[in-house]
DNA sequence: GGCGATTTGTGCGTATGTATT
DNA sequence: CAATACATACGCACAAATCGC
């Protein structure tokens, strides 16, 4: 029916969907997605092809998604972001983005109870890592490489 | 049933064992996989958990599948690509820094409650109800920074 | 601490389009 | 051209994990 020929499988284009939609900032970084039933219905596709998507995705490290939880924004963009980043990053630099990350990821360990000055996002992270995090933390790259 | 789970899902376990057999030259490159039901039953899994793996890896570039054709080996290795960039960049330290300050931050921020660099100040950090550490610190420096 | 609701994880069946033989 | 093999896509059901009350 389709003239143009679509090599994309579904899968794909639904995974670019959401890649867009994070990047709009529909989600933020470290908030939960809608359901799956619930996004798939929404999307249009079936819960399967709408979790290949998000396999894709958390293959990627955008997404992450938690059993019984839910699916949660990792990160903005993907790993083509880093490697632009980094082309461009001193030693220097990274003295003062160790600076930066400690206290970004203490800032989020710590529960959240004293908002710092330095934290830019408040967005609100999900696992609140009250119970005994046996799922190994993850960091959201809410920092990034400033060129100087 | 076999139930080697450790922490992450069965079909990202899948996507990496799969990995591992390309890396070993189980399946050439350009070369067709088994089919997703042979394959499916001889991995143990289901063919949504060996397809969500498929389309993991084919996000990685890894894979690619073809409607009516099969499954194809596109490339040998994914980290092979962030090496290369990595290792032009020569600021691999970079990433192991990464890993070794968001853990340090957030074992001292769930234990001590330490307060960010930049929020330190003349005012007292909540001394209070300094709980004892359930969480032993066991993170060793194993990073460096390392100069060019 | 327990219980129930919600959500993802996993497997299976089936229909359809596509490529190969 | 016909038949077969295969991936694609959808839907459903149950299990496991998590969260809220």
């Amino acid at each position: 029916m389709v003239s143009q020929v679509q090599r994309h499988p579904l899968a794909a284009q639904t995974a670019q969907l959401l890649l867009t939609r994070i990047r709009d900032g529909e989600w933020p970084l470290g908030h939960r997605l809608p359901g799956e039933t619930t996004l798939a219905a929404q999307l249009g596709v079936g819960r399967s092809t709408l979790r290949e998507a998000i396999r894709e995705l958390a293959g990627k490290g955008v997404l992450d998604s938690r059993q019984g939880a839910g699916v949660f924004v990792t990160a903005l963009d993907v790993a083509e972001d880093w490697d632009t980043v980094l082309r461009r990053t001193t030693i220097a630099s990274v003295i003062e983005a160790r600076i930066a990350i400690e206290a970004e990821a203490a800032a989020l360990a710590a529960t959240r109870r004293t908002p710092p000055i330095c934290a830019r996002s408040a967005a609100p992270w999900p696992p609140a890592a009250s119970k005994a995090s046996r799922y190994p933390i993850t960091w959201t790259p809410t920092w990034r490489f400033t060129a100087r």
